[in-house]
RNA sequence: GGUCUGUUGGUGAAGUGGUUUAACACACCGCCCUCUCAAGGCGGCAUACACGGGUUCAAAUCCCGUACAGACUACCA
C-alpha cells in the first residue's frame, strides 16, 4: 500500500485537495484590500466581544475598499443551537455590520463557500489526507484516558504537558498496525506530525502588539476529531488560505495557539495570513480585572442593550472609540460626520485589555439622542415602549404631538439637553408630564414650604399668565410677580441683599416648578407650561392641597 | 507549573529615542452663565511612566532581570 492508498483507506472523501484547490481561486484585490471575517459559533447569543471583532473586521474591510465575510464555525456540534445563525445575522446587522460574502438570511453570498464548517466537512479530510500523504499526519488510537494519565505524569515532572515526542505513541504506529487496528474498528482521530522544536523561536509581528517571539509548536494536535470534523485550529488554517483572508482578526485569547496555526500553514503549504489580535474586553470585578464572561455579566450579551433601550448607533459608538481611542476626539470636531469617515488603524488600537466601562455608554449615548429630532426620539421611544413598556407605549399614542412637544423641550438647538440615556429613562423623565402617572408621592418644596404663600403665589400668577406670551415675556410677568410679593426679581440683587425680601426669583419659580409637577428639577418651566395649557396648570394647582 | 501578553495621575488613555515642563477625556473641586436641573464656558486638582539594573550624549520609549495582572494550557471555539 502506498501512502496515497494508505491515506484513502484511511479518510473517504469525494474530491482530493487539488480539486479545491483548484476550484477555489486566488483573489484578485486592489493594492491594499483587506479581506477580513468574522467568525462566530452560533450559540444563539452574540457576545459583546464578538461585535467589537466584528466592527473591527467590517471597518478595516471596508475603508480599504476590500471585503468582510460571515462564516460560521459550528464544528462543535454540541454548542450548536437552532436558529443561532438567523440570530446572530440579524443582531450584527442592527449594529450597521453586514457582509459583502459568505452566510445571509437567504442563503449564501460568494464564490468562496459553503460558508459553514458543517458543510465543509470533504474540504478538510481532503487536506488531512494530503499531509497523510506527506507524511505530516497520522492516526490516533489514543483515548481521553490515555491522554489524562499522560498529563498526570507531565505535571508531576514538570515536563511540557501535551501529545508530543516519547508521549505521541501513535506516531510510531507502522502503517501495518495502523491498518490492523482499523480493521479491527478501533476509532481514531487525526493528528498533525508536527517538526517543530520548542527551542527554536519564531519571529512573528502583530498588526496590532507588533513583534513578537513565540517557541515553536512541537504538539502533535488533534486536526480531525472522532466525529469527522476538524479541530478549529485545522479548519481555520484550511479555510482562511482557501476563502483567502488576508488579515485574520481576532481576540487575543488566540495568542498562544498562534504557534500551532503557523505549523499547520506550514504543514499545508500555505501562506500566513496577516494577524491582529484584539485585546480582550475586560470588566473591573472588585478591584480585580477579569475577561467578560456570558455567566456573571448580562452585558456580554448585545441584546441587553437593546432591553436597556440603547441605541444601537451609541454602542456602534462605543465600539469605535474602544477600537481607536483618538476616535472620540475625531468626532467631536466633525460632528455631522459618520465614523465611517474615520481612519482607523491597527497601530492605534489597545495591547492590553480593554475595560468595559458603562458609564461611557451611557454617555455616548446621551450625547447620541440628544442630536435626535424631536420625532426621531418619538419614534424610537415608540418602538421600544410597545416591546418593553406598554402602559407608556398608549400613552406616546394616546398623545402624540404632545409627547413630541415633551421629547423637543431645549432640544434641536446648538447645545441641545442631554438627559436622555436611553429609552428606558423616559419614563423617569417624563411621568410628571401625563396626568396618568402623575401620582406624585410628595411635593419637593423648597425654601417655601407656607401653603398660604403657595396659593397666594398661584393666585396672583395665574391671573396674569398668558399661554400666548413668548419666552421673555414669560420671564418678565413671573419676576413682576414675584417682586410684588417680596421676592427679588435678580438673583444679583437677591445675592447682595438677601434679608431683603422673602426669597429670589428662583425660590419662586420653584414654587411655581413644585406646585405643577411636584418635582424641584425640571427642564425649562416656560415650556412645561407652555405644553401643560392653562387648564391642566389649573387642575395641577387644585391638586396640590388634597 | 509552562507559554504568551501587558503594567503611564482616582479612572480610561496619548506617547513608535530628543520641542515631554508627559497630551486629552472622565471623575472631583472652585468660579462664571443661570428660574431649578441638564448642558455650556473658565480655572484648579493630582508625588502618573510598577521595581532594579543596563545601552545611549539623551530612555515612558531599546535590552535584561524581578514583581504584579491577564489570557491560554480540550477530540471547545
Amino acid at each position: 500500500m502506498d501512502r496515497k492508498e494508505y491515506a484513502d483507506f484511511l479518510i473517504k472523501t469525494t474530491h482530493d485537495y487539488n480539486y479545491y484547490l483548484d476550484k477555489y481561486k486566488k483573489r484578485e484585490l486592489k493594492e491594499g484590500a483587506m479581506v477580513t471575517r468574522l467568525a462566530p459559533s452560533p450559540t444563539g447569543m452574540v457576545h459583546l466581544g464578538s461585535l467589537y471583532s466584528g466592527f473591527i473586521d467590517k471597518v478595516m474591510a471596508s475603508q480599504s475598499n476590500g471585503i468582510c465575510y460571515l462564516r460560521i464555525e459550528d464544528t462543535d456540534t454540541k454548542r450548536t443551537v437552532e436558529n443561532g445563525v438567523n440570530t446572530i445575522i440579524d443582531s450584527l446587522n442592527k449594529f450597521g455590520i453586514t457582509f459583502d460574502e459568505g452566510v445571509a438570511i437567504d442563503g449564501e453570498k460568494g464564490e468562496y463557500g459553503p460558508y459553514v464548517q458543517s458543510k465543509r466537512e470533504d474540504i478538510y479530510k481532503a487536506f488531512a489526507k494530503k499531509l497523510i500523504i506527506e507524511d505530516k499526519a497520522y492516526p490516533c488510537f489514543c483515548t481521553k484516558e490515555d491522554e489524562e494519565h499522560n498529563k498526570e505524569i507531565q505535571t508531576k515532572n514538570k515536563e511540557q504537558i501535551g501529545y508530543y515526542g516519547r508521549w505521541a505513541k501513535c506516531r510510531k504506529l507502522t502503517m501495518e498496525d495502523v491498518i490492523e487496528k482499523v480493521n479491527n474498528g478501533d476509532k481514531y482521530i487525526i493528528r498533525l506530525k508536527s517538526r517543530g522544536n520548542p527551542n527554536h523561536k519564531i519571529k512573528f509581528k502583530d498588526c496590532i502588539i507588533g513583534k513578537m517571539e513565540i517557541p515553536q509548536n512541537n504538539l502533535d494536535i488533534p486536526i480531525i476529531k472522532s466525529d469527522g470534523l476538524p479541530t478549529y485550529h485545522f479548519a481555520h488554517a484550511v479555510d482562511d488560505s482557501l476563502m483567502g483572508t488576508t488579515h485574520v482578526i481576532r481576540g487575543e485569547e488566540w495568542l498562544p495557539s498562534l504557534d500551532k496555526h503557523i505549523d499547520l500553514f506550514e504543514s499545508l503549504g500555505f501562506r500566513i495570513p496577516k494577524y491582529a489580535h484584539i485585546s480582550t474586553l475586560m470588566v473591573d470585578d472588585n478591584g480585580t480585572r477579569r475577561k467578560i464572561s456570558k455567566r456573571k455579566d448580562p452585558w456580554a450579551d448585545v441584546n441587553y442593550f437593546h432591553k436597556q433601550g440603547i441605541p444601537n448607533e451609541a454602542l456602534v459608538l462605543y465600539m469605535a472609540t474602544l477600537t481607536n481611542s483618538n476616535f472620540e476626539a475625531w468626532q467631536n470636531s466633525n460632528k455631522d460626520k459618520s465614523y465611517k469617515d474615520f481612519e482607523f488603524t491597527f497601530n492605534k488600537m489597545s495591547k492590553g485589555g480593554t475595560m468595559y466601562d458603562y458609564d461611557k455608554i451611557i454617555n455616548i449615548s446621551k450625547n447620541f439622542i440628544s442630536t435626535l429630532k424631536a420625532e426621531e426620539v418619538y419614534k424610537r421611544a415608540l418602538k421600544y415602549t410597545r416591546e418593553y413598556d406598554r402602559e407608556m407605549y398608549e400613552l406616546l399614542v394616546k398623545y402624540k404631538d404632545y409627547s413630541i412637544g415633551i421629547f423637543n423641550i431645549e432640544r434641536e438647538k446648538r447645545k441641545p439637553r442631554k438627559d436622555i440615556a436611553s429609552f428606558n429613562d423616559i419614563k423617569n423623565q417624563t411621568w410628571y408630564m401625563y396626568d396618568e402617572l402623575f401620582k406624585p408621592q410628595k411635593y419637593e418644596w423648597g425654601k417655601i414650604t407656607n401653603s398660604d404663600m403657595i396659593k397666594k403665589i398661584f393666585s396672583e400668577y395665574m391671573d396674569v399668565y398668558d399661554s400666548n406670551d413668548d419666552q421673555d415675556e414669560w420671564f418678565k410677568k413671573m419676576k413682576k410677580v414675584a417682586e410684588s410679593l417680596g421676592f427679588a426679581p435678580e438673583m444679583k440683587l437677591y445675592r447682595e441683599n438677601p434679608d431683603n425680601y422673602k426669597g429670589s426669583i428662583a425660590d419662586f419659580s420653584t414654587v411655581l416648578r413644585v406646585g405643577l409637577t411636584s418635582k424641584s428639577m425640571t427642564p425649562d418651566l416656560y415650556e412645561i407650561m407652555k405644553l401643560f395649557g392653562r387648564e391642566k396648570m389649573e387642575k395641577r394647582i387644585v391638586k396640590i392641597f388634597n
